[in-house]
RNA sequence: GCCUCCAUAGCUCAGUUGGUUAGAGCAUCUGACUGUUAAUCAGAGGGUCCUAGGUUCAAGUCCUGGUGGAGGCGCCA
């Protein structure tokens, strides 16, 4: 029976397209979520939305007796399958409306339960709903904005020739030096078995060693840029660092590429170019969530002085697009800072006494916001404050490295030229106290047709922060792991 | 890990030097309205003032512990 019913229904039109249709009178069927109800006597409006775009489709329905029954059932978030004409529009809103003939309450919204409203919400009880937050505007503007960077990543690499690599997420590895690990495990916490002089007994556990997730897949993208030469990867990547900050996450997405034959002028054009890719990508494919989440953070810095408000969402993207990044080796940016202003005055909490400081976000923030106003990207620091991997300079000092800073985010790639000699290389691994037994494999590809190579990893919800004008990275990932946090 | 701040209706928030019955807007419900745009207008219901103690004649307000949340710093992407 159903199929012989189903050959006449009219085939679902996602709003998306909707709202692009001229050929009004046509039979129509939209299916979504209503945003709004409102109703006179005679007419009621439902404001219906599907997530294919930010906007909604407006239902326009005759009251009657059987009409009014239905419209009893329809709240705030309720799913709705209207059949109906598709009209043009009398009302100033939009140009196209369906005047409904029959409306289907797929699932109801229990308007004493749903706790969301046509209204605005606080971003921090959204994060507490976050099962629900995709049905806000500002959280499905967010969705597709990430999802277009996800895919304008992806073409930037496939244009030119790189490869796309599946670096592990489970390592043996317990030293890669970006940070703290979660371990992987299937002992038993309750009863974990021990060894003879009492140590935690690994040749029992799943591997036959301890195991962690993947802190980043730079080591094993390096192996294969040496034989692949332009690789990239990009995958979740896990960080234990009791880290309780606005762009900080314990599970976050990276995108880091290796390539063989670059040095580190290769490795910042690149950085600079898909940054400028994805920027021009999300101007050219998600202007009408941009343009939404402009308003939206215009609205939440009403309140701010004129000079603290941040600049207009999409003239900022298009400024970053317009201007080189300024390149600046660590050196100037210490003489630059300390014959800044703040430094001289002590106006810093941590004032610059001289060569070898390790930037805090205050001398960064300086450097992009007040001194140079645009994106910069600080190179050859000195090798103490750096990863042992990194290129070590003639000068016996410093290494190869880079860090983009923007503003507000602060450091959203960070990246070097890797050491491809393998005594300089050895010998950093030894003054470090790194174990051997965990980094054999990496010194191997030194012994092996060394190149000179260079990387670099981009933080993939630093990117959407500064794309969305969120200030919050818990905001841009679904569901966000932060300490002491691991709800939904 | 360190420092600072916050918790009052479903949501956002006000609540004076501690003082009588804790308020507003939105949401919900009822009614009005011939096309609204977060509709509007009139009315109604809705409170363990986060929690456990303490000070006081008297605590939403002051103090201490706990819980939850936010921001800054560090680590970094």
């Amino acid at each position: 029976m159903q199929v012989h019913l189903k050959a006449c229904v009219v085939k679902r039109t996602e709003i998306k397209y909707l709202l692009e249709r001229t050929d009004f009178g046509a039979d129509v069927n939209v299916k979504g979520w209503v945003r709004t109800k409102r109703g006179s006597k005679n007419v009621a409006f439902i404001a219906l939305n599907d997530g294919s775009t930010i906007k909604n489709v407006q239902i326009v329905v005759e009251i009657n007796e059987e009409a009014e029954k239905m419209l009893e059932r329809v709240h705030t978030g309720a799913a709705l399958s209207v059949d109906g004409v598709l009209t043009e529009s009398l009302g100033s809103g939009q140009k196209v409306e369906v005047h409904a003939k029959n409306i289907e309450v797929l699932g109801e919204a229990n308007p004493d339960e749903y706790p969301l409203q046509p209204k605005k919400h606080s971003l921090e009880f959204l994060r507490e709903k976050a099962y629900l937050r995709y049905r806000t505007s500002t959280f499905s503007a967010i969705a597709r904005v990430r999802h277009a960077m996800i895919f304008a990543v992806h073409n930037f690499f496939n244009e030119r020739n790189f490869y796309n690599i599946h670096t592990p997420i489970i390592t043996g590895s317990d030293a890669e030096g970006a940070g703290e690990m979660f371990q992987v495990t299937t002992l038993n916490m309750e009863n974990v078995p021990k060894t003879d002089d009492g140590k935690v007994d690994y040749k029992k556990d799943f591997f036959g060693k301890s195991a962690n997730l993947t802190v980043s897949g730079q080591l094993e993208g390096e192996l294969a840029a040496l034989a692949l030469s332009k690789i990239y990867t990009f995958g979740p990547t896990f960080r234990a660092e009791n880290s309780n900050t606005t762009r900080h996450l314990a599970e976050f997405w990276m995108i880091e590429p290796e390539v063989a034959f670059y040095d580190l002028d290769d490795n910042m054009d690149l950085a600079e170019d898909i940054l400028k890719y994805v920027i021009r990508y999300a101007l050219e494919h998600c202007m009408d969530d941009l343009q939404f989440l402009s308003k939206r953070q215009q609205d939440e810095e009403k309140n701010k002085k004129a000079d603290e408000r941040s600049m207009e969402l999409i003239e900022k993207l298009q400024f970053v697009l317009a201007e080189d990044f300024v390149r600046l080796p660590y050196t100037e940016a210490i003489r630059i800072l300390m014959n800044s202003k703040p430094n001289k005055k002590k106006r810093f909490q941590y004032v610059i006494e001289g060569w070898g400081a390790d930037l805090q976000s205050e001398h960064e923030r300086y450097l992009v916001e007040k001194h140079f106003k645009r994106p910069v990207i600080l190179t050859d620091y000195p090798a103490s404050i750096k990863a042992f991997y990194m290129k070590q300079n003639e000068d016996g000092k410093t290494v190869r490295a880079m860090d983009v800073l923007f503003p507000q985010i602060g450091e959203i790639i960070g990246g070097s030229q890797r050491e491809e000699d393998y005594d300089k290389l050895y010998s950093r691994i030894k003054a470090l106290d790194i174990p051997e037994s965990s980094m054999w494999w990496y010194l191997e590809t030194r012994k092996f047709g060394s190149v000179p190579h260079s990387g670099f990893g981009l933080g993939f919800e630093r990117l959407i922060l500064f794309l969305t004008g969120m200030t919050n990275i818990r905001d841009v990932i679904p569901f966000p792991r932060t300490p002491q946090n691991l709800e939904f």
